[in-house]
DNA sequence: ATTCTATTGACCAGTGTGGTCGAATAGATT
DNA sequence: AATCTATTCGACCACACTGGTCAATAGAAT
């Protein structure tokens, strides 16, 4: 059973507070007690559920890794040739998968960061082999020949990315405690292409 | 007296290891026995030469705002009006004082996520007029004539922006655990430079 | 009537918390 | 030598919270 089977059944709200509590805690000073409570759930819930602790984190990082290998690596396309439109693709995307699940986002920053030689072999190659498939999707099959020829076009690769994560990590605090429901995806979007314009005006011939 | 009187006094080494573990941790799950544990020294120690856990707190941030403003802010001159210049010689300066007091940028950075609210009025006007001058510093008598036309001036500031925070960023997780006193500032410069001027190619006429 | 599933929260032993305090030590002063 | 004072320690305190258990329950299905 994955994470949306039925919204109000209380083992989803346990995974919903779950993937919350770890996030901003990490596994060791994530506190079972907390998970209940924001769940609005007994204690044994939990237990009644997953085994223990660490088998319910084990499930989180599975399922997690599902969603976001089915909803964002498996959709961007390699035909797109041309870095900027690749770029404006898949950053769209990631926005969109964050909206609509934000708590596995921050949930997965938290285990990238942890120590995972405490995870099982078979969730330490998956996290290893959508580390190398990110990185490919964003630049395999690139056209370099429209960027400037007197610049470093790795450097200018490297500067670019970082401004994009710093373009969607200053969009993330800008809304931070917003209801994402309400949000104007739209005009996002539009402020966004603006400055890939800006880029695409100061890296291309 | 400051933070670098005597290095090897006790108090010098609960004041190192507190501004580690609040930054680590934060205020609240900061541990006062980890402290006095990693500092090598008896918990009384801790209560000898602060009453508690909160003004050990409010000595630390009050001494590290001393140093950035001396250290730091004081030392950025405006009379530079090139912006990848002025740029340039910020980022030197912050990597200059990263190196030596890397707990101090750690532990502040702490204290600005954290709800400033708690803090008494001093030290949150202190805070205040440190963000602004911060930004003024970066920002304020630059000649803007040399940039492209055609593109947006305050976006690609932003951008720019962001890059350099995503090179410094990157730059500390590349050397992290390393040590710092054997560290081929020089070379590291230049490489920052080599960014700059891809940076200045693309954005200047 | 009986079995099965879902649900609760009091309870457990253990660990860690911020903070206290009496005792020990060392060094200087008398 | 004796006294005094500035340090230094860690055992100890009451308390909060930890991950996990389990007897009791209620409702549905058989």
């Amino acid at each position: 059973m994955g994470f949306s089977d039925n919204q109000d059944d209380k083992q989803q709200r346990i995974i919903f507070s779950a993937l919350n509590e770890f996030a901003e805690y990490g596994y060791d000073r994530a506190s079972t007690n907390r998970i209940v409570k924001n769940a609005g759930v007994g204690k044994g819930m939990l237990y009644y559920y997953f085994n223990n602790k660490w088998e319910l984190f084990l499930y989180l990082v599975k399922e997690s890794l599902d969603v976001i290998e089915e909803e964002y690596l498996n959709k961007v396309d390699l035909s797109e040739t041309d870095f900027f439109e690749r770029m404006s693709k898949i950053a769209e995307f990631k926005m969109k998968v964050y909206l609509e699940h934000s708590q596995i986002f921050n949930f997965m920053s938290q285990v990238f960061i942890m120590e995972e030689s405490k995870l099982p072999d078979e969730l330490r190659r998956r996290i290893v082999k959508l580390r190398e498939e990110s990185y490919a999707k964003l630049y395999s099959n690139i056209d370099f020949s429209s960027f400037k020829d007197d610049i470093d076009v790795d450097k200018a690769f490297q500067l670019i990315q970082w401004s994009i994560d710093g373009y969607q990590n200053n969009l993330i605090h800008r809304h931070e405690g917003t209801d994402f429901s309400n949000l104007d995806f739209e005009s996002l979007k539009e402020e966004f292409l603006d400055y890939i314009e800006v880029l695409r005006k100061a890296f291309y011939k």
